[in-house]
Order: structure tokens, then sequence, then C-alpha cells
DNA sequence: ACCTGAACACCGTTCAAGT
DNA sequence: ACCTGAACACCGTTCAAGT
């Protein structure tokens, strides 16, 4: 039951598949998905690389087990976060503020979108920008948009989404830093894209 | 000059920097940056991996210039496409449409994007991310707006280019399809960020 | 001046052997 | 049931030696 090691390394008796899937976790937040590797994991777990390959067949499984954690995770965040508001203007607003004030949560996520093109990655991408456009698509359908009208700005919205979100990791120069000018920026953005209700 | 080697590799006496460099935009474009490998580049030009590392001293060092000849040609091309155009209007409504409809140009382009987590690759992005939006914010500013809210809307709208290249990737299927919703999709864009124009 | 070939390090993967 | 330890493959990097 754990004796103690150097380093500061984790002891540990015996390792479970959660005890893996929530190290490729934090170090997919902090480093991406090529810090998700086997063997500085397993040093940092202070085991060894045969612990790994005793509850997922391949490197590329455990990730794919870490992607299906952080994707139930959080769209449970996401819908906690919006639904609350009963306002669908303001659930609009509410979403669109969190992008502009990036949070712990956004972490993993923002990681993800940097390691876009690993494929597992870009899967679990997809099923998220689908889902994402699809609620958007409700949303400003009940602000009045005709359903091919309120796709389109669905799309748009998203689209604006992830740019700012790769901006605010290779340009964030380039973003309005002040938070008034945040609020300026939040502000025309919604009336750009809300504009023109029917 | 010149034996024939098996498996179509390319028969050469001797290789140049730009030879290293070409070799890896074609790498770039086929595979991102994880297909830059010395090794099997190296292979493919039928020589073997010193050569590169006599040219250069890293595969850092490949990579980064390699980025640099993409960067300076990428430039070119784009003022080529756009100042041909007097009105500004149109000018912005060619840029947007050379966005949704990609061609073989566009092929580095995505595949840096989809590498923006490589230091490297980031750096390079965030430069030609800082021109082009001081560029939008001009046209913007050429159709009356002021200062800072072209900004903001080019801000807005090179984000919405970003995203747009992100989801042409990871979820092609979210983004119109046919013609004739590409072009709706254009025109509403194109209305929503240059509305309200003074 | 440019390249070969052998070496080493790092990490993914396998597997026989341990507890 | 879970892990160790040694092995192998792949590729980045180095470097002494060749032309």
């Amino acid at each position: 039951m754990g004796c103690t090691l150097a380093y500061g390394t984790v002891p540990r008796t015996r390792l479970s598949k959660d005890d893996w899937t929530a190290m490729a976790m934090t170090a997919l937040a902090e480093g991406g998905v090529a810090a998700v590797g086997i063997e500085p994991m397993a040093a940092r777990l202070g085991t060894t690389k045969g612990s790994a390959y005793w509850h997922f067949p391949t490197r590329e499984a455990l990730l794919r087990a870490t992607l299906e954690r952080w994707e139930a995770a959080h769209t449970v965040a996401v819908i906690d976060l919006v639904e609350a508001e009963r306002n669908p203007a303001r659930r609009l607003r509410r979403l669109f503020a969190s992008v502009l004030e990036p949070s712990e949560g956004h972490a993993v996520e923002l990681a993800l979108l940097a390691s876009a093109d690993d494929p597992l990655v870009g899967e679990a991408l997809r099923r998220v920008a689908e889902r994402r456009i699809a609620y958007l698509a409700d949303q400003f359908g009940i602000l009045g948009h005709p359903p091919e009208a309120a796709r389109r700005r669905a799309v748009l919205s998203y689209s604006a989404y992830l740019g700012h979100a790769q901006l605010l990791r290779t340009a964030p120069g380039a973003l309005p830093a002040a938070r008034d000018e945040r609020r300026s920026y939040l502000d025309e953005s919604m009336r750009m894209l809300l504009g023109g209700v029917a």
C-alpha cells in the first residue's frame, strides 16, 4: 500500500483504467496530444509502461478512452452553463461570453483544437461541432429565423468560436485585451450574428 | 549525374537547401507537420539523414526554413488575388469566396492550421494572422467604419475564416455542400459582417 | 562541400516471467 | 489480475570517415 518514492511520483500499488485516463487528461491539458506519452506518464505514475499496455491495447486506445471521458464531462458542463437561462437571446449571449473569458474548464478543449490533426481528436471535435451547431441552429430558430437561415447563422457563429479559440492560442495580441474592449467586441459580435431578426 | 534507383526515388548527385524545403513543403501538404520526418524524407529523396543535417542543424531548422518559404510565397499569392479588384466591398467578397472554395493552394495552410500546436507553426500563423487582420481592418475602414469598429469586424471576420478552415477539416458535413447553398452562405455571411455600414 | 554509415537516445509496442 | 524488465522498431541527432 504505497511505499515512498523519490521525485514526487505517486506511490501506488495498482492502477485502474481511470487512473490512466485521468493522467492522460492532465497531460492533454498541459501539452496537447503530443504530451500523452506512455513512457513519461508511466514515470509520473510511478509505474512502468507495461501497466498501460495491460489496461489498453495501444496508446491510441488510451487516447480514445480519454477523449470519450472529456466529451461526456464536457457535454454536461455546457448544458449546465446554458440551460439555466430561459431567455434564448441571453442564452446565446452567455455562450458567447464564456468563449471570450476562457476558464480552467477550456484548457483541454483548447489543447484538442490545437491537436486537431490527430485523427482521433478530429473525430471527437467533429462530434461536438455537429451537436453544437445543431443546438445553435435551434436557438436561432427560436429567435425567429427560418430553418435554413438559422442553420447558416449557426455555422458562421460556430466558425467564429473556433477561430477565436485559435487566435487565443496563436495570436492573443490580436484580440481585444481590456475588459471594456472585450465587452464592446462581444456586443458588436452579438449584433452582427443576431442582427436582422424577423 | 543521376543513376536510376528503385522505388521511384529521385536520383540525384547532390541536394541543396531548397531541395529539402521543397520536399518538406510536399510532406507538409500531405500529412501536416508530423509528416516532416528526416528519415522518411531522406528515403524519398534517395539520400541519407546526414544530407539533411549537413544543410540544417536540426529538424526544427528545416521546418522553420520551410515555413518562411511558405509565408513568403503565400503573402504574394494573396496580394495577387485581391489587389487586382479595385472596389473594396468586392475585394472582401473575393477574399471570403476564396475561403469557401478551397483550392490546391490552401493545402499547406490547412495543414498548418491543423498543426497549430507546434511552436514554430504557431509563430508563423501568428504573423500571418496579424498581417491579415490589419488588412481586413483597413478594408472595413475604407468602407466607412470608424477604426475601433473596423478592427472588431476584422477580428470577427478572421475568426470566422479560421473556424471555417477548421470545420473544413474536422466536420465538412456541417458546412453547406451544394453550390447554391454555399452562395447563400457567402451572401448571408457578407451581409452580417459588412452590415450596418455607416 | 556534401554525403555515408554506424552509433546513441527516446518512446511505442511486445511478451515471457513474476507476484 | 496486474506489473516488471528486457527486447525490438522507428526516428531524431551526432560524428568520424569518405569522395
